[in-house]
RNA sequence: CGGGCCGUAGCGCAGUUUGGUAGCGCAUCUGCUUUGGGAGCAGAGGGUCGUCGGUUCGAAUCCGGCCGGCCCGACCA
């Protein structure tokens, strides 16, 4: 049943002024045009518009879910702590957990994801080979107490996200869902109207080692990425990239030790040595779980991932601010020449070719420049530890990466058997073995999508909506409600369009022109069609479009016909 | 958790330096006018000045504790 809808009746308090609190046009459009407020930092009510637009995006979701043969339920947002202990996490996951007790004393918290839960079903419910594959997927809340929660829906601790899990007696049946999972993500990307880019990825807690993440492109973005003509693309924080650089010194020297008073970071020591950042070598400290110091060498002008080290020493962190206390080493004039004893020195693989390195003397104000590996020390470890950058090398066919920045709306992830051996959830394979479950899982952020669509179609009016997620097609707008030539016009082209199937709106509201045509922009209806005395008593409407701005002149027969075909070709555009 | 800053009407803000009857714009309500791009005039309502305590004859204003929020960082989807 197609919904005929009343602005009089509808709860849509939208704002003439921006909201102080909205740092980008996602969170700032959207408190404006009445369709979110906010109930604490990071939670957010939805209003009747928001609302509609996020079931918008949810239903996209559930038709390609439905139509891989993922199955839909419902899991529980409160969980047992057990569970949690069980696979490790419940101390693993850290603050960011939302814990409570209830009245009987016993641990819960709020689901930031639903791995535990749904393994144990399983487990519970599934003991043959037979009955796999599964793939099963929820609509739910997700609770994760951020550190920091900002840009409105972007990065919210309350959000509404698709998750699904899938089992499977074998890698190949895995990889095939995962396929399928990856190419729905992908049909939903585009039926949001998501300019987006699949990249490559890390698992960070979630776990596991095959992932791809699904960026919405948008300078706002909170991830960067680098991507190839090739197809190929990653974040720049995954650690399975491998980037190639561009060495900087390779005509060895003598070593030499320099006085360098103050000199603490690179760019200063850079500029006191007259070269370029490029040419010098940056030792980061860290220390492994039984307190072992590692020194991490990366060019001056690159950063350290932190992903990357911890991969290449396991359980590895970097050294806090009072650390370099502890360890009583000088911060700010590192290097590998002659580290404290038992110190792992790893440097990155990009340095191998440089003959002179310019470092610090593990001695607070001198440096040493022409340092030679092999020659004046030793590296234990040639890892890779770069965070990628533009104008690093492609790892498949070696042309240049270009950057660009993106919000993470969806991920794929392999998980193999983690959770299924954590909460020992096995099966009976054909061999007649008792084995665990291979597992995937897949996660689309809903409530994070409908900010991204924003992010990427706006204008300086307002929200322009593709039309599978505007919460309402069209609206009718009689510039005059007390008319008795424009009201009874209006009134039938919004009875007909909604009896011709398209979700319509009429702006019944006895406000000027100027607030209605301010309202329609910043709300971003696709359609718009304005029945005003002049061209009602020429007998026509006029229809504007809000991506292009275009105006036209439509007679009022044939216009529930007219526009029904534009919107069925909008409609179709994203099917 | 570190650094910067802010809590005054539904929203956006002034007033705090120098203590002395709580203000402005928008929004809301009433009336008249207006009516194709966020109207005009006249009038009205709306505040424990985040909260608790201290100083003082007197505190939005000075001092302290607590709570909440914003921005930058570390972290993360």
């Amino acid at each position: 049943m197609t919904v005929a809808l009343r602005m009089s009746n509808l709860h849509v308090p939208t704002l003439k002024e921006d909201p102080t609190e909205a740092e980008i046009v996602s969170h700032r459009l959207l408190l404006r045009a009445g369709m979110i407020r906010k109930a604490a930092a990071g939670i957010y009510t939805f209003l009747p518009l928001g609302w509609r637009g996020v079931r918008k995006i949810e239903q996209i979701v559930r038709e390609e879910m439905d139509a891989i043969g993922s199955q839909e339920l419902l899991l529980p947002f409160v969980q047992p702590a057990e569970l949690w202990q069980d696979s490790g996490r419940w101390d693993a996951y850290g603050p960011e957990l939302a814990r409570l007790t209830d009245r009987q004393g016993r641990d819960f918290c709020l689901g930031p994801t639903h791995e535990e839960i749904i393994t144990t079903l399983v487990r519970g419910e599934v003991r043959s080979y037979r009955d796999l594959p599964l793939s099963l997927y929820q609509i739910n809340l997700k609770f994760r107490d951020e550190i920091r929660p900002r840009f409105g829906l972007l990065r919210g601790r309350e959000f509404i996200m698709k998750d699904a899990y899938s089992f499977h007696d074998t890698q190949e049946s895995l990889q095939e869902h995962y396929d399928d999972q990856a190419r729905a993500y992908g049909r939903i990307c585009e039926r949001l109207g998501l300019a987006f880019r699949p990249v490559e990825a890390d698992s960070g807690q979630i776990g596991g080692s095959v992932t791809t993440e699904f960026m919405a492109l948008a300078d706002t973005g909170e991830a960067a990425l680098v991507y190839c003509e090739c197809g190929w693309a990653a974040n720049v924080e995954a650690a399975g990239t491998v980037v190639r650089r561009t060495p900087g010194t390779v005509d060895p020297r003598a070593m030499e030790r320099v006085h360098t008073p103050e000199i603490r970071t690179i760019a200063e020591l850079a500029t006191f040595l007259g070269v370029s950042d490029h040419d010098t070598v940056k030792t980061m400290a860290g220390k492994t779980p039984d307190g072992a110091l590692v020194y991490f060498c990366v060019p001056g002008d690159r950063e350290l991932n932190p992903v990357k080290a911890a991969r290449a020493v396991p359980g590895v962190t970097l050294l806090e601010e009072d650390d370099f206390g502890a360890y009583d080493i000088p911060r700010g004039s590192l290097g590998p020449v002659d580290p404290p004893e038992g110190t792992l020195v790893v440097a990155d693989m990009s340095l191998r070719d440089e003959v002179a390195w310019g470092i610090g003397a593990n001695e607070a104000d001198y440096h040493l420049i022409g340092a030679m590996p092999g020659r004046d020390f030793e590296v234990s470890r040639w890892e890779d530890l770069l965070v990628a950058e533009p104008g690093d090398g492609c790892p498949v066919c070696g042309g240049e990466l270009k950057g660009a920045r993106g919000i993470e709306v969806s991920q794929v992830f392999q998980l193999g058997t983690k959770y299924s051996e954590a909460l020992d959830a096995t099966f009976t394979a054909e061999d007649g073995t008792e084995r665990p479950f291979i597992m995937g899982c897949y996660g689309v952020g809903i409530t994070r999508s409908l900010a991204a669509v924003i992010e990427q179609h706006h204008d300086d009016s307002g929200i322009v909506w593709p039309m599978s997620v505007a919460p309402v097609e069209v609206a009718v707008i009689p510039l005059a409600i007390d008319d008795d030539t424009v009201w009874p016009v209006a009134e039938r082209l919004w009875k007909g369009l909604v009896a011709a199937g398209i979700e319509t709106l009429i702006d019944d509201r006895d406000e000027r022109a100027g607030v209605k045509f301010a309202d329609a922009d910043l709300i971003g209806y696709p359609l718009q069609v304005v029945v005003g005395k002049r061209g009602v008593s020429g007998g026509v409407v006029e229809v504007k479009d809000r991506a292009t701005g275009e105006r036209t002149e439509i007679p009022i027969d044939t216009l529930v016909d007219t526009l029904g075909a534009r919107v069925e070709s909008e409609r179709a555009r994203y099917r």
